[in-house]
DNA sequence: AAAACTACCTGAGTGC
DNA sequence: TGCACTCAGGTAGTTT
Protein backbone atom coordinates (compact mmCIF):
# COMPACT_ATOMS: atom_id res chain seq x y z
CA UNK A 1 0.00 0.00 0.00
CA UNK A 2 2.00 2.85 1.06
CA UNK A 3 4.59 4.26 -1.15
CA UNK A 4 6.47 8.16 -0.18
CA UNK A 5 3.61 10.07 0.25
CA UNK A 6 1.95 7.51 2.60
CA UNK A 7 4.80 7.36 4.41
CA UNK A 8 5.56 10.94 4.50
CA UNK A 9 2.12 11.31 5.63
CA UNK A 10 2.16 8.81 8.55
CA UNK A 11 5.69 10.42 9.82
CA UNK A 12 4.03 13.92 9.92
CA UNK A 13 0.76 12.59 11.70
CA UNK A 14 2.44 10.33 14.47
CA UNK A 15 6.27 12.53 14.70
CA UNK A 16 3.69 14.80 17.76
CA UNK A 17 3.02 11.93 19.41
CA UNK A 18 6.45 10.98 20.07
CA UNK A 19 8.85 13.72 19.87
CA UNK A 20 10.60 14.11 23.52
CA UNK A 21 8.04 11.58 24.97
CA UNK A 22 9.04 8.40 26.78
CA UNK A 23 8.47 4.91 25.78
CA UNK A 24 7.14 3.06 29.16
CA UNK A 25 5.75 0.03 27.61
CA UNK A 26 6.52 -2.08 24.55
CA UNK A 27 3.94 -4.90 23.34
CA UNK A 28 4.99 -7.06 20.82
CA UNK A 29 2.31 -9.38 19.66
CA UNK A 30 3.74 -10.79 16.94
CA UNK A 31 7.44 -11.08 15.98
CA UNK A 32 7.27 -12.43 11.98
CA UNK A 33 7.43 -9.59 10.26
CA UNK A 34 9.56 -9.49 7.15
CA UNK A 35 12.57 -9.94 9.49
CA UNK A 36 11.85 -11.17 12.97
CA UNK A 37 11.08 -7.79 15.23
CA UNK A 38 14.73 -8.09 17.00
CA UNK A 39 14.61 -8.31 21.14
CA UNK A 40 16.15 -4.30 21.35
CA UNK A 41 12.42 -3.56 20.78
CA UNK A 42 11.40 -4.93 23.53
CA UNK A 43 14.26 -3.25 25.54
CA UNK A 44 13.07 0.22 24.54
CA UNK A 45 11.40 0.79 28.10
CA UNK A 46 12.32 3.97 29.23
CA UNK A 47 13.87 5.32 26.28
CA UNK A 48 12.92 9.10 24.79
CA UNK A 49 11.97 9.23 21.34
CA UNK A 50 14.47 12.57 20.11
CA UNK A 51 13.80 12.30 16.33
CA UNK A 52 11.62 11.15 13.85
CA UNK A 53 12.58 11.15 10.23
CA UNK A 54 11.96 9.18 7.04
CA UNK A 55 14.94 7.27 4.36
CA UNK A 56 12.95 6.26 1.12
CA UNK A 57 10.60 4.84 2.77
CA UNK A 58 12.14 3.78 6.25
CA UNK A 59 9.89 5.47 9.02
CA UNK A 60 13.55 6.45 11.42
CA UNK A 61 12.94 6.81 15.32
CA UNK A 62 16.00 7.85 17.13
CA UNK A 63 16.06 6.68 20.63
CA UNK A 64 19.63 7.82 21.71
CA UNK A 65 21.37 4.71 21.80
CA UNK A 66 19.92 3.91 18.83
CA UNK A 67 17.44 4.19 15.63
CA UNK A 68 14.25 2.28 15.32
CA UNK A 69 13.83 1.12 11.48
CA UNK A 70 9.69 0.86 10.61
CA UNK A 71 9.07 0.01 7.10
CA UNK A 72 5.19 -0.14 6.22
CA UNK A 73 5.61 -2.99 3.47
CA UNK A 74 2.84 -3.54 1.41
CA UNK A 75 0.10 -3.29 3.91
CA UNK A 76 1.17 -1.68 6.90
CA UNK A 77 0.22 1.65 8.68
CA UNK A 78 0.79 3.50 12.12
CA UNK A 79 -2.05 4.27 14.67
CA UNK A 80 -1.79 6.49 17.31
CA UNK A 81 -5.21 5.06 20.01
CA UNK A 82 -6.12 5.16 23.48
CA UNK A 83 -4.48 2.15 24.91
CA UNK A 84 -7.98 0.64 26.07
CA UNK A 85 -9.10 0.64 22.69
CA UNK A 86 -9.18 -3.12 21.41
CA UNK A 87 -6.42 -4.68 19.61
CA UNK A 88 -7.87 -5.73 16.14
CA UNK A 89 -6.44 -8.45 14.32
CA UNK A 90 -3.06 -8.21 12.53
CA UNK A 91 -1.73 -5.43 15.19
CA UNK A 92 1.68 -6.54 15.63
CA UNK A 93 3.31 -4.69 18.60
CA UNK A 94 2.03 -1.44 20.52
CA UNK A 95 4.89 1.21 21.95
CA UNK A 96 3.06 3.05 25.15
CA UNK A 97 4.07 6.65 25.31
CA UNK A 98 4.22 8.65 28.57
CA UNK A 99 1.93 11.22 27.39
CA UNK A 100 -1.14 8.35 27.84
CA UNK A 101 -1.16 7.46 23.89
CA UNK A 102 -0.01 4.07 22.28
CA UNK A 103 1.82 3.68 18.70
CA UNK A 104 0.27 0.70 16.79
CA UNK A 105 1.56 -1.09 14.08
CA UNK A 106 -0.69 -3.09 12.47
CA UNK A 107 0.36 -5.21 8.95
CA UNK A 108 -1.73 -7.99 8.01
CA UNK A 109 0.72 -8.95 5.02
CA UNK A 110 3.50 -8.48 6.82
CA UNK A 111 5.96 -7.67 4.46
CA UNK A 112 6.75 -4.38 6.65
CA UNK A 113 9.34 -4.15 9.27
CA UNK A 114 10.80 -3.10 13.00
CA UNK A 115 14.36 -3.27 13.42
CA UNK A 116 16.88 -1.81 15.52
CA UNK A 117 19.98 -0.41 14.42
CA UNK A 118 22.94 0.62 16.78
CA UNK A 119 24.92 3.13 15.20
CA UNK A 120 24.38 5.27 11.84
CA UNK A 121 21.14 4.51 10.36
CA UNK A 122 22.83 5.54 6.87
CA UNK A 123 25.09 3.03 7.11
CA UNK A 124 22.69 0.13 7.90
CA UNK A 125 22.35 -2.27 4.93
CA UNK A 126 19.06 -1.52 3.97
CA UNK A 127 19.61 2.39 3.45
CA UNK A 128 23.61 2.89 3.13
CA UNK A 129 23.09 1.88 -0.87
CA UNK A 130 19.97 3.95 -1.88
CA UNK A 131 19.61 6.69 -4.14
CA UNK A 132 19.05 9.85 -3.61
CA UNK A 133 15.77 11.29 -1.89
CA UNK A 134 12.89 12.48 -4.92
CA UNK A 135 12.97 16.02 -3.68
CA UNK A 136 16.85 16.83 -3.09
CA UNK A 137 18.55 18.92 -5.76
CA UNK A 138 20.71 16.26 -6.77
CA UNK A 139 17.94 14.06 -8.24
CA UNK A 140 18.01 16.39 -11.45
CA UNK A 141 17.93 15.98 -15.37
CA UNK A 142 21.27 15.36 -15.25
CA UNK A 143 21.50 13.03 -13.28
CA UNK A 144 18.34 10.66 -14.22
CA UNK A 145 20.48 11.10 -17.97
CA UNK A 146 23.65 9.60 -16.54
CA UNK A 147 22.02 6.93 -15.03
CA UNK A 148 19.91 6.04 -18.04
CA UNK A 149 22.32 6.17 -20.35
CA UNK A 150 22.61 3.01 -22.31
CA UNK A 151 20.14 1.50 -20.64
CA UNK A 152 17.71 -1.01 -22.06
CA UNK A 153 15.43 -1.20 -18.97
CA UNK A 154 11.38 0.32 -19.48
CA UNK A 155 11.84 3.79 -18.02
CA UNK A 156 9.05 2.68 -15.48
CA UNK A 157 11.65 0.05 -13.82
CA UNK A 158 14.20 2.49 -13.91
CA UNK A 159 12.67 4.89 -11.86
CA UNK A 160 11.04 2.30 -9.27
CA UNK A 161 14.24 1.07 -8.91
CA UNK A 162 15.51 2.32 -5.34
CA UNK A 163 18.90 2.55 -5.70
CA UNK A 164 18.18 5.02 -8.80
CA UNK A 165 16.01 6.78 -6.78
CA UNK A 166 13.62 6.13 -3.98
CA UNK A 167 10.24 6.55 -3.26
CA UNK A 168 8.77 5.86 -6.48
CA UNK A 169 6.23 3.16 -6.33
CA UNK A 170 3.81 1.79 -8.61
CA UNK A 171 1.25 4.56 -8.69
CA UNK A 172 3.46 7.51 -8.68
CA UNK A 173 5.46 5.77 -11.32
CA UNK A 174 2.54 5.56 -13.64
CA UNK A 175 1.04 9.01 -12.92
CA UNK A 176 4.75 10.39 -13.17
CA UNK A 177 5.32 9.10 -16.77
CA UNK A 178 1.68 10.00 -17.83
CA UNK A 179 2.25 13.41 -16.50
CA UNK A 180 6.07 13.88 -18.45
CA UNK A 181 4.01 11.77 -21.71
CA UNK A 182 6.55 9.23 -21.69
CA UNK A 183 5.61 5.82 -22.43
CA UNK A 184 6.39 3.63 -19.70
CA UNK A 185 8.06 0.73 -21.65
CA UNK A 186 10.32 2.85 -23.29
CA UNK A 187 13.90 1.83 -23.08
CA UNK A 188 15.33 4.61 -20.37
CA UNK A 189 18.40 4.70 -22.61
CA UNK A 190 16.39 5.83 -25.76
CA UNK A 191 14.46 8.92 -24.24
CA UNK A 192 16.24 12.30 -24.71
CA UNK A 193 17.42 14.64 -22.05
CA UNK A 194 14.64 17.06 -22.36
CA UNK A 195 12.13 14.57 -21.63
CA UNK A 196 13.91 12.87 -19.13
CA UNK A 197 14.04 16.72 -17.39
CA UNK A 198 10.24 16.50 -17.42
CA UNK A 199 9.72 13.32 -15.91
CA UNK A 200 12.31 14.59 -12.91
CA UNK A 201 10.00 17.29 -12.87
CA UNK A 202 6.67 14.94 -12.99
CA UNK A 203 8.24 12.97 -9.78
CA UNK A 204 8.39 16.13 -7.49
CA UNK A 205 5.07 17.25 -8.50
CA UNK A 206 3.49 14.32 -8.14
CA UNK A 207 4.90 13.18 -4.81
CA UNK A 208 4.97 17.01 -3.50
CA UNK A 209 0.76 17.15 -4.47
CA UNK A 210 -0.21 13.69 -3.09
CA UNK A 211 1.84 14.46 0.38
CA UNK A 212 -0.33 17.72 0.38
CA UNK A 213 -3.49 15.85 0.21
CA UNK A 214 -2.15 13.10 2.49
CA UNK A 215 -1.44 10.13 0.30
CA UNK A 216 -3.70 8.26 -1.61
CA UNK A 217 -6.41 5.44 0.00
CA UNK A 218 -7.03 2.79 -2.92
CA UNK A 219 -7.66 0.23 -0.74
CA UNK A 220 -7.00 0.46 2.33
CA UNK A 221 -4.50 3.17 3.66
CA UNK A 222 -5.54 5.43 6.48
CA UNK A 223 -3.72 7.68 8.09
CA UNK A 224 -2.64 7.77 11.89
CA UNK A 225 -6.07 9.00 12.67
CA UNK A 226 -7.65 6.62 10.41
CA UNK A 227 -8.61 9.08 7.88
CA UNK A 228 -8.26 7.87 4.38
CA UNK A 229 -5.89 9.66 1.80
CA UNK A 230 -7.48 12.11 -0.76
CA UNK A 231 -5.29 11.75 -3.69
CA UNK A 232 -7.58 9.17 -5.45
CA UNK A 233 -9.52 11.95 -6.67
CA UNK A 234 -6.69 13.18 -8.44
CA UNK A 235 -4.97 9.96 -10.28
CA UNK A 236 -4.75 10.85 -14.05
CA UNK A 237 -4.56 6.98 -15.30
CA UNK A 238 -3.73 4.64 -12.05
CA UNK A 239 -6.40 1.89 -11.19
CA UNK A 240 -7.99 3.72 -14.88
CA UNK A 241 -8.55 0.94 -16.97
CA UNK A 242 -10.56 1.47 -19.62
CA UNK A 243 -11.94 4.36 -18.63
CA UNK A 244 -11.26 7.95 -20.57
CA UNK A 245 -7.89 9.99 -20.33
CA UNK A 246 -8.58 13.61 -18.24
CA UNK A 247 -6.32 14.89 -21.00
CA UNK A 248 -7.44 13.58 -24.37
CA UNK A 249 -10.03 11.03 -23.70
CA UNK A 250 -8.80 8.14 -25.06
CA UNK A 251 -8.78 5.02 -23.26
CA UNK A 252 -6.75 4.25 -20.73
CA UNK A 253 -4.36 0.92 -21.22
CA UNK A 254 -3.46 -1.06 -18.71
CA UNK A 255 -0.09 -3.55 -19.22
CA UNK A 256 1.86 -5.63 -16.94
CA UNK A 257 5.45 -5.09 -16.37
CA UNK A 258 7.54 -6.89 -14.62
CA UNK A 259 4.65 -8.55 -12.88
CA UNK A 260 3.20 -5.13 -11.94
CA UNK A 261 0.24 -3.15 -13.50
CA UNK A 262 1.19 -0.45 -15.33
CA UNK A 263 -1.74 2.05 -16.41
CA UNK A 264 -0.79 4.54 -19.52
CA UNK A 265 -2.60 6.35 -22.37
CA UNK A 266 -1.72 5.25 -25.63
CA UNK A 267 -2.07 8.94 -27.08
CA UNK A 268 -0.50 11.45 -24.77
CA UNK A 269 1.91 8.79 -23.78
CA UNK A 270 4.85 8.08 -26.73
C1' DA B 1 26.58 -5.68 -15.05
C1' DA B 2 21.97 -5.92 -15.99
C1' DA B 3 17.65 -8.04 -16.13
C1' DA B 4 14.41 -11.47 -14.68
C1' DC B 5 12.56 -14.12 -11.30
C1' DT B 6 11.41 -15.77 -6.35
C1' DA B 7 10.02 -15.21 -1.92
C1' DC B 8 7.70 -13.32 2.00
C1' DC B 9 1.94 -12.96 3.60
C1' DT B 10 -3.34 -11.96 4.12
C1' DG B 11 -7.59 -10.43 2.30
C1' DA B 12 -10.77 -8.72 -1.22
C1' DG B 13 -12.99 -9.62 -5.24
C1' DT B 14 -14.64 -12.60 -9.15
C1' DG B 15 -16.50 -16.49 -11.55
C1' DC B 16 -18.34 -21.00 -11.30
C1' DT C 1 -22.28 -20.77 0.51
C1' DG C 2 -18.17 -22.48 -0.84
C1' DC C 3 -14.24 -23.25 -3.59
C1' DA C 4 -10.55 -21.89 -6.82
C1' DC C 5 -8.40 -18.41 -8.63
C1' DT C 6 -6.41 -13.56 -9.39
C1' DC C 7 -4.74 -9.44 -7.73
C1' DA C 8 -2.86 -5.81 -4.42
C1' DG C 9 0.48 0.14 -2.81
C1' DG C 10 7.37 -3.28 -1.55
C1' DT C 11 11.84 -4.90 -1.96
C1' DA C 12 15.84 -8.08 -0.66
C1' DG C 13 17.94 -11.86 -2.41
C1' DT C 14 18.89 -15.30 -6.04
C1' DT C 15 19.34 -16.85 -10.73
C1' DT C 16 20.02 -16.19 -15.59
Amino acid sequence: MPELPEVETTLRGVAPYLLGRRIVDVDVRERRLRWPVPKEIDALVGVTVKGASRRAKYLLFDVGRGTVILHLGMSGSLRVSDPDVEWRKHDQLGLRIDSGKELRFHDPRRFGCVLFCKGDPAKHKLIRDLGPEPFAEEFDANYLSAQAKGKKVAIKQLVMNSHVVVGVGNIYACEALFMAGIHPSRAAGRIGRVRLARLVAAIKEVLGQSIEQGGTTLRDFLREDGEPGYFKQSLRVYDREGEPCRECGATVKRIVQTGRSTFYCPKCQR
